[in-house]
DNA sequence: TGTACATCAGTGAACGCGCGTTCACTGATGTAC
DNA sequence: TGTACATCAGTGAACGCGCGTTCACTGATGTAC
């Protein structure tokens, strides 16, 4: 296999190979479903080599939460800088309701895939309501209205993701996204909250 | 233990009191978590009856979706046909956004406890996806708009129980179903769809 | 520049445990006579 | 009404397996001289 080069800085990179590995497969799969081992190999490590990066399996499914949800909060917060308000509210919902972000659980919205298995383990929780509030911020600088507005678009966001990803076929998963899209228009302009 | 009095319905009743309990345990624990051990000694059995009844865990889990969403949805049903619209809806919905529900994972909705978990056993997709048209519809009876606006209705109540788990506190918890009620006050004037 | 040693990220065999599943058995009930 | 037998829901010991976790070891790198 690969050899380490060995320095400290390697071993924070292979840090993150693992996290970001695990965060794909958990949300593809569930927690659960997914075992240390299989963590590691999707790596490229044994799985020996884990317990030198997290003092456990539940150690890694907290950061694996925080750190992805974190990196979703973050994109808004980046959009919601950079583009005009009304542009950038588009980009954000339009990506979030589309067909292709409920075929791709893995590279998915956290709150969509693990949210009730997050809701379980208090230690997680925290850190995910830290980024839940900056989601809703970033929506609230996007002019979606008052902290309420912004709070109930994401709910309605995450709704039906979880529930077009539960559909029975392609046309009523594209239904549940449009009728959310439709619902949320409102508030895209300027009319919410 | 209790001994059994033998007959057919005995057994249909047995069988449902393992629905029952899985269905309580599984939304608790998540049902990874739960195994077919602590379902059975929660019916007052022991495990290995399970396969008199079962022909797999994952069979179990399939029904337990099934039966507990379409109870779910009957419940809306009933409500829907019983009462007046208006009051109607506002039954559903305040029950559905409320902080007793949330604390209540145990005996909530399944769309909410158990959501993810099902969209990615694609056996119980198409049971779940019946009850979640008929949820839909029942909001619709009630006058919360066209389909459209029904099923963005659902996504918000779905979406605003999850987000009220994931919460830090019971005031951000309060904070995110009190922004889905007054979301959706305008669907209970009849002014949605 | 070259050699000897310490470090430590990662390896892979091994562990104990709990899970889903199987199966020979039990004993209460319903039925045949 | 009473006895003998068949049925079958439920019991509980046992199984193999895969999981999370541990640990003695490896070997590439950085450092000391």
């Amino acid at each position: 296999m690969v050899r380490m080069r060995g320095t400290r800085e390697q071993k924070a990179e292979t840090r993150e190979r693992i996290v970001e590995a695990a965060g794909r497969l958990f949300r593809r799969h569930g927690i659960d479903a997914v075992g240390v081992d299989a963590v590691m190999h999707a790596a490229g490590l044994t799985h020996g080599g884990f317990y030198g990066h997290f003092a456990s399996k539940e150690a890694l499914v907290a950061e694996v939460a925080a750190a992805s949800l974190a990196r979703s909060a973050a994109r808004w917060e980046q959009i919601s800088e950079e583009e005009p308000p009304a542009q950038a509210l588009g980009r954000i919902v339009d990506a979030y309701l589309d067909a292709a972000h409920v075929a791709n659980a893995e590279g998915g919205c956290v709150l969509t895939t693990l949210g009730p298995d997050v809701a379980r383990r208090a230690e997680a929780r925290p850190a995910i309501a830290v980024s839940v509030r900056a989601m809703a911020a970033a929506l609230e600088r996007c002019g979606a209205g008052g902290e309420a507005a912004a709070l109930a678009a994401l709910s309605t966001m995450v709704g039906a993701v979880v529930l077009a990803r539960l559909a029975d076929s392609p046309e009523f998963s594209e239904t549940i996204l449009e009728a959310a899209r439709a619902a949320l228009s409102p508030v895209r302009q300027g009319e919410g909250g």
